[in-house]
DNA sequence: AGACTTATTGGCACAACATGCCAGAAAGGC
DNA sequence: GCCTTTCTGGCATGTTGTGCCAATAAGTCT
C-alpha cells in the first residue's frame, strides 16, 4: 500500500536509528539527564545542528527504538484478514508485534527495558504511545463500517494502546525474561484477553 | 483520612493555582511557545527563581489546572460506597467530577479547552493522566479483596483513565458547551459505559 | 558526462530554559 | 523577645533548541 520510501529516505532512516542507537546506550549506562545531547551527537559522528534536525528534543533519540513494536502492531493489524474478529485480530498482532522475531526486534525490546527505568524519558514513552494510538485510530477506523461512532473508535484505540504500556511496563519493571511466562507476548495477551472480553474487575468487585 | 495540611502548605497552594492561572491566561492567549517563564513569573508577581521552585517545567504551571478533574474523581470513587459495584462507582464519580460544581471547577474545565489546543502543552496533559492513573490505581487496589491481579488493577486504572482522557479530547476538540450533549460528563458517561460493559467494538466488527 | 536542482550538513550566534548556590526576608514555635 | 525553619530573590552557569548562511552531497535531467 505505501510507496517504497524514496533512497534519500532509507537513509536518512538508517541515521536516525544509529542516532538512537547511540542514545540508548548513553543514556543506559549513565542516564538521560547526565547525557547531554552533544555527547550523543559526537558519539554518533555527527554535529549538534544535525542531531537537533533528526530529533526536536534530546530524550525524543530513543523514540525509534521505543517505538519498534508499536509500529509493527498497527502494521500487523492493517494486514490481518477482515474476516477476522477485531478483538481477535487485536489479540493475535498484538503478541506477534510483542515477540521478538529479527535482530532488531530482540535488541529493541532490550533497550526498552533499560530506558523504561529511566524517569527522565517518561516523556518520550508517552510520546511513542500517543502517536500509536493515533495510528491505531486510523487503522481502526478503516476497518470498522463507515458511520462507526468515532468516539468509539477513539476509545477503542486508546483502550487498547493502554493495555499494550501497561503489559510493557508491568515487564519491565519485574525480572522475567524475554520469552515465556511473564514476558511481553504473555502480559500482552493477558491484557489483551482480559481488555477485550471486559474487564473482570468491573463487576467483581464491590456488592451485588 | 487524609490530615489536614498545614497552613503553609495550604498558602504554597494558593501560591501554586496563582501561578497556574497566570500561566492559562497567557498561554491562552498567545500560546505556551510564545510565553517565557519570566513572563508568568512577573506577570505572577514572583521571581523567575520561584517559579521554577513552584513547576519545574514551564508548561507544567498549568498542570493545577488540568489535573483538578482527576483529583475530583479519584476522591469521589475513594469516598463512594464500597457496597456499590466498581463499575457504577467509577462510573457516577466519573461523570459527578465532569460536572463542574462551583466556579473553581467552571473555570478549570474553561481553561482544559483552551489548553488542550496547544501542542506545545500535550506533554503536560499526558504527565497530568500519568499521575491520575496512578492515584485511582492506589484507590482501586484499595478496593479490591487483597491479592487480586496487580496487572488487573493497573489495566483498569489505565482504561478508565484513558477513557475520561478520551472524552476529554473530544469535548475539547468539538464546540459543544459544558452541559448537555457533547459536554464532558455526557462524553465520560458514555466513555465509562462503553468500556465496563465491554466495548462493543470488539465483537462487532469482522466476520463471524 | 555535465549542468541544474534539491536536500543535507556543520558552524556560529543567541534567546530561553533550568539548576546550584548563597544571603536576606518571613513565618511559625518556644 | 529569641530561635529555627522555610520561603524568596538575585546571580552565575551549563544546557537546550532554533534561525541563519555557506559549503557539500545527492538526485535528476538532457
Amino acid at each position: 500500500m505505501t510507496g517504497r520510501p524514496t533512497l534519500t529516505q532509507r537513509r536518512r532512516d538508517a541515521t536516525r536509528l544509529d542516532i538512537a542507537r547511540t542514545a540508548a546506550a548513553l543514556f543506559a549506562r549513565q542516564g538521560a539527564e547526565a547525557t547531554t545531547a552533544e555527547e550523543i551527537a559526537l558519539a554518533a559522528g555527527i554535529s549538534l545542528r544535525t542531531f537537533y534536525r533528526y530529533f526536536s528534543v534530546k530524550e525524543d533519540a530513543v523514540a525509534p527504538l521505543l517505538a519498534a513494536g508499536g509500529r509493527r502492531w498497527v502494521e500487523l493489524l492493517a494486514e490481518s484478514s477482515a474476516d477476522l474478529p477485531l478483538r481477535e485480530a487485536l489479540e493475535r498482532s498484538a503478541v506477534e508485534s510483542l515477540t521478538p522475531a529479527d535482530d532488531a526486534a530482540v535488541e529493541a525490546m532490550h533497550w526498552t527495558r533499560s530506558l523504561l527505568r529511566d524517569p527522565r524519558l517518561d516523556g518520550t514513552w508517552q510520546r511513542v504511545h500517543s502517536g500509536s494510538e493515533e495510528r491505531l485510530r486510523t487503522v481502526l477506523a478503516e476497518r470498522c463500517p463507515d458511520g462507526t461512532d468515532p468516539l468509539e473508535i477513539r476509545l477503542g484505540a486508546a483502550a487498547a494502546t493502554a493495555a499494550i504500556r501497561v503489559a510493557l511496563e508491568q515487564w519491565a519493571a519485574s525480572d522475567a525474561a524475554a520469552t515465556g511466562p511473564g514476558s511481553p507476548q504473555d502480559l500482552g495477551a493477558r491484557c489483551m484477553r482480559e481488555l477485550t472480553a471486559g474487564l473482570r474487575l468491573w463487576g467483581r468487585v464491590g456488592g451485588e
